[in-house]
DNA sequence: CGGCATATATAGCGTTGCTACCTATAGCAA
DNA sequence: TTGCTATAGGTAGCAACGCTATATATGCCG
């Protein structure tokens, strides 16, 4: 899969991979890898920028523990990241809709 | 539909654009908006960059004509523009999958 | 003449995922 | 002990690419 394909869709699928409860970003990365049949193998590089953005934008909200001696920063989802994850779904089931159209050269479905 | 969404789609349906004969830049701006219902409305520093980097790759070809006293540059597919657009197709269908089955929280289909 | 549709073009910006690198602990094998 | 792997987090800098803003030019209509 393209680099670049993922742009303006990860932030959903990490809002998703939130949705049943918190997770680090390691396990975040487990579980899209689990999610995807392998297809999704990403980077800490991606991950751990992305989940800052998203505290930032007051989606998720992070805090420390420890286990086993290892430090662990959990994400969960906040009012407005619980929110933002519908809209998500519903950009890309449109998006999605559109491209498809595009590709498989299938005018859109009239709404009339 | 977000800024960002598009990004490393946009190829796949100019190539699309160009399937059924050649166009120039404006036309393809129109069909894609046609094909969409609407939902693609892109700008022209969108498109014509886009159709440069195309020529550049060697999958488009573009050529001067004048038409009611305006020049266009029209483009056509060439062979490797028409694999591509396979390529791009299948990348494409992988790529919905992958994302639906995150944000749908519907795991991978087993193969087995 | 002014304004709009048609038609193309580029400079510069902002976002964002990736590469590469760094730190640290636990557990296991050599 | 040493070293590798898995686990766990982090950042700097890069590259790609779509968008905004702006520019040019023609045809046509009021």
């Amino acid at each position: 899969m393209k680099a670049e394909a993922l742009k303006g869709h990860l932030d959903g699928m990490l809002l998703a991979a939130l949705e049943d409860g918190p997770r680090h970003g390691y396990a975040v990365i487990e579980y899209l890898r689990e999610a995807s049949g392998g297809r999704l193998d990403l980077p800490t590089g991606t991950i751990y920028p992305a989940l800052h953005r998203l505290e930032q934008a007051g989606l998720v909200e992070g805090s420390w523990s420890v286990t086993g001696g290892r430090r662990r920063r959990s994400y969960v989802l906040t009012r407005a990241g619980r929110q933002a994850l519908v809209g998500r779904r519903q950009e890309w089931r449109t998006f999605a809709s559109v491209v498809g159209a595009v590709l498989e050269a299938k005018p859109w479905p009239n709404p009339a």
